[in-house]
DNA sequence: TTGTAAGCGTTATCAG
DNA sequence: CTGATAACGCTTACAA
């Protein structure tokens, strides 16, 4: 079925149909309806291709993510999917992995299928050295670029995120007030976010006059799912003779692995150990005892996101910036 | 940059630099390399759309999933967008919700988008009655589709899946094998998937000569992600006067809220009191005590159903089912 | 209000 | 080995 098709059984000229598929201004009522009528009984749905070659734009946007099975990912493509159908986009999701190399791929294979924007979820897309911005500011050139949780100043990108440097900081020092001296950091990322959380730490671990030492902050390179692995990571460093009476986490994995160490040594939390979670995630409620968590908002990012995306696309000006709040969840690993 | 400008700055003709672009065949080395030197100069990429409308295809398979945050199937098209990248193919993912509705909208985007093929991911697909299976049916006339995690006859429609029956009947015989008398099924899906889970259950209950009352097998409605509310659940049912000695659960997340209601009443875990978890997700390492699952390899089936699909387009025959025994695995909750 | 015809950027079929 | 040229199915001036 192609427009001809339904032109010649309506008995009107394929411009009539489009028009009638389309805005349908201008078009005698009588016309229309029998084109409609037409289209409806042989089911007819113009090619998306041809569509596309005309007008350069699919109603598509990008989606790329690292991992999708990072369940803080998940989540955010879940939302930004379901926000994007709602405003009548179709999402494209492509994973492309932690490496530099399949992010830019996976950029260029959307950029070639035209969408209308790309949103890159999670801070992983950031790198120190400009340099390996440059991408991302390559891409902005052409459509707007979309930072879920990440920073980055460059015309035609927008981002939203929540202030992991404020987080961060809140949450270290909540777990100051409650007693603990001795605070170790425990993160798996270097990206832009992980840096963000280890400065927010940092900061107010100086700010309460408590000694910064290096080996309190702890980098895991191995597999954030096991938390196993994670456990006797933190034994090393504790065998190592680094002690400590809390646990600061970048995420909600590291701390399956911190409550898992605490157990292990049998240290009586929350009393005298406090573990603190971030993303509250799932995770937190499926612990024992239940984790204390840094809420950062990722449904609301996720709606400012696309809601400022879709402003931009009608062609209104919109603020570069949405950040947001973090809220820290107090459960039972934190007095 | 099209093609036109490639050809005219190469002084050859755009079929000619159509043929470099594709098979290549046919041309002269010296003219190829001019082609590929002024192509890889001006950095052209040819258009998707264009090259969409003659050929019909964009070497992209739509995924359909109806909730992406879930855990398991969030699993699930990690690995399927991996493989179908490493075969050359592009995965265009649809969010479709758990509606029927929503589900078919999806179906019909993707196949106005040409897409080569659509996979299914998860048993949410399959309904009792065959008048609501029947989207499937008119698509699979289109194109080949796949179904992860779900069993269908039909034409031109291949199944990867787990023999989630025998994994009950197993998971359920062990337990009883462990010495629990009285096993209570909860479950929150009635899939095809839940459906087959169920039977499994009830079977190995009458092969051990074991009663199988109607309040064993437990429903659950509400969110699945709330531990609390599953436990406050099985606490009800328990209060109803419907007591048991172990939990054969459909999904890990039902077995979270197991634990924690075992943990609420003080049951003995594992001795007097057993759980079996399903899916192994990241949840059994979380859960304390860590809770034993079965395992349905839904690596191998991601990756069966793309190598299968893969064949298919490139012409093969294949067979139509590919079924995979599922794995206990032992740990804390169970003997 | 409707129809005609020119693009949109490829691929593929012919001739040469 | 290479070059014209006709599809592919649609949108959109421009004409009527």
């Amino acid at each position: 079925m192609t427009i001809y098709d339904i032109s010649q059984k309506a008995g009107v000229s394929i411009a009539t149909v489009s028009r009638v598929m389309n805005g349908s201004t201008n078009v005698r009522p009588e016309t229309k309806q029998r084109v409609l009528d037409v289209i409806k009984e042989y089911g007819y749905s113009p090619n998306a291709f041809a569509r596309g070659l005309g007008l350069n734009t699919m109603q598509a946007v990008g989606i790329i993510c690292a991992d999708c099975s990072d369940m803080f990912l998940a989540k955010a493509i879940y939302y930004v999917e379901q926000e994007l159908r709602n405003a009548g986009y179709e999402g494209i999701l492509c994973c492309s992995g932690y490496d530099l190399e399949g992010k830019k791929e996976a950029l260029q294979v959307l950029l070639q299928k035209h969408v209308d924007s790309v949103i890159l979820i999670g801070s992983h897309f950031l790198y120190e050295d400009d340099e390996s911005n440059e991408y991302i500011k390559t891409a902005a050139k052409t459509i707007p670029i979309m930072l879920l949780n990440a920073d980055f100043d460059c015309p035609n990108v927008y981002c939203a995120f929540c202030d992991d440097f404020k987080a961060t900081y809140e949450s270290t020092s909540y777990l100051i007030e409650n007693g603990s001296k001795r605070i170790l950091h425990l993160y798996d990322s270097t990206s832009y976010s992980g840096r963000r959380k280890l400065a927010g730490y940092q900061s107010s671990m100086l700010a309460h006059d408590l000694p910064l030492e290096k080996e309190m902050c702890a980098y895991f390179k191995g597999d954030r799912e096991s938390a196993t692995e994670i456990a006797s990571f933190l034994d090393e460093v504790w065998e190592s003779g680094v002690h400590f009476d809390a646990i600061s986490c970048s995420n909600d994995y590291m701390a399956m692995g911190a409550v898992r160490f605490a157990r292990a040594r049998q240290l009586n939390v929350p009393d005298e150990f406090q573990i603190m979670g971030y993303n509250n995630t799932v995770l937190t409620t499926c612990s024992y005892p239940e984790l204390s968590s840094v809420d950062n908002k990722i449904e609301m990012i996720s709606g400012q996101i696309v809601q400022t995306l879709v402003e931009i696309l009608n062609g209104k000006q919109m603020p570069q910036k949405t950040i947001v709040s973090p809220e820290i969840i107090c459960r039972e690993t934190t007095k």
